[in-house]
DNA sequence: TATTCACACTAGCGCTTGCTTGGTTACTCA
DNA sequence: TGAGTAACCAAGCAAGCGCTAGTGTGAATA
């Protein structure tokens, strides 16, 4: 069953899943699409996971925990200054939506299919998460770099960066540094 | 089968069945579940809609359009000003968002369940409502009231403001007005 | 060599799904 | 009064759903 490991073979499938859900939607997607996307037959899918359930979990646990993972680094090695922390913390949180954004289009958009003991596990992750934002977003308070209510300000700077899945083209002119930096720029009284 | 039909029994047919689509999502809303909360059964449905999927194109018509009228109504009335005009918008926006919530959660969310022919007609709906938007923005820039690229400008602003759904409590102490004029007040360079 | 294990298979159960069919009721209006 | 019609119902079909049971196989382990 495996019912919690992190074997390299349940890694690629909770890939693929995450795939087919985006394209599909999780309800849409049928255990046998995903056993065929994934090169096996549908009663072999649940050697490796228990249900169809916890296969939506891992995607969005694998995505989570790498979100939280990278903008802890990237805070870790850039400066104190809150100019410099909340774009990095802006182009973190780009960078990762778009190399994991299967995972994160699920995360975000899939999130009320879990059932009650998945998230509640996984809300611990995604609240670790913006309480990054929301000391960065003091900080830039503070300093008087941007203004308005905390709470506000980190709810409208999170939806305007998550809903970027929805119209940004990665093959286009601009990056996600970019995008990050002209975010940032438009909430900044001063322009740069 | 009434197929494009208006009737004051299919308006009420399509509000309750937004009211499931947000709840349990188009997917797993069941055509069962749409009969009883509508009083009748399953078969008697397919009277008024020719199928599930043209339930959910009425329920994002109305939603789009409602919006697109009273955003229109909104613009004609106010003043030139642009700082004027894009409160106005904000708060337009914000609240239809509200008192229609059903739909447009339905609208923003189930949007990829749509069909080609239907997606195909609704999109022109909403283009004549994101081109109201991006007039007032146009202005905003020009006055400078606001600065950036007017593309990324206006998707953020609509990023923002959309995802408000996702956290924003009707019953909470401040108001879709309070949370527009927030909203531009944050991204204005001088706090009003 | 014997045993275990991960991984895959076949076959199909029990149930739900969207939708159809054929018919009834209640109301409107000439 | 009787034709037309909007609204509904009971019954059920064909397809598809998540998931289970039982089995086979080749590699690692004892």
């Amino acid at each position: 069953m495996n019912v919690m490991n992190a074997s390299p073979r349940r890694k690629e499938l909770t890939r693929l899943a995450a795939q087919l859900f985006v394209q599909e939607g999780f309800d849409r997607t049928t255990v046998r699409m995903l056993a065929q996307e994934m090169g096996i037959k549908s009663g072999s899918l649940f050697h490796h996971f228990k249900d169809k359930q916890e296969i939506l979990a891992a995607v969005i646990e694998e995505g989570t925990q790498n979100a939280l993972t990278i903008a802890r680094n990237a805070l870790n090695e850039c400066s104190a200054e809150p100019e410099v922390r909340l774009r990095t913390m802006a182009r973190a949180h780009l960078e990762t939506l778009f190399t994991d954004r299967n995972a994160h289009v699920v995360a975000l958009f899939e999130w009320r299919r879990l059932d009650d003991v998945a998230r509640a596990h996984l809300s611990h992750l995604r609240d670790a998460y913006e309480a990054l934002w929301v000391a960065v977003i003091d900080d830039a308070l503070e300093a008087r770099l941007i203004h308005g209510d905390r709470f506000l300000v980190s709810r409208f700077v999170l939806g305007a960066l998550n809903w970027t899945v929805r119209w940004y083209d990665p093959n286009g002119s601009r990056s996600p540094d970019d995008l990050a930096d002209e975010f940032v720029a438009m909430i900044m009284p001063s322009p740069a």
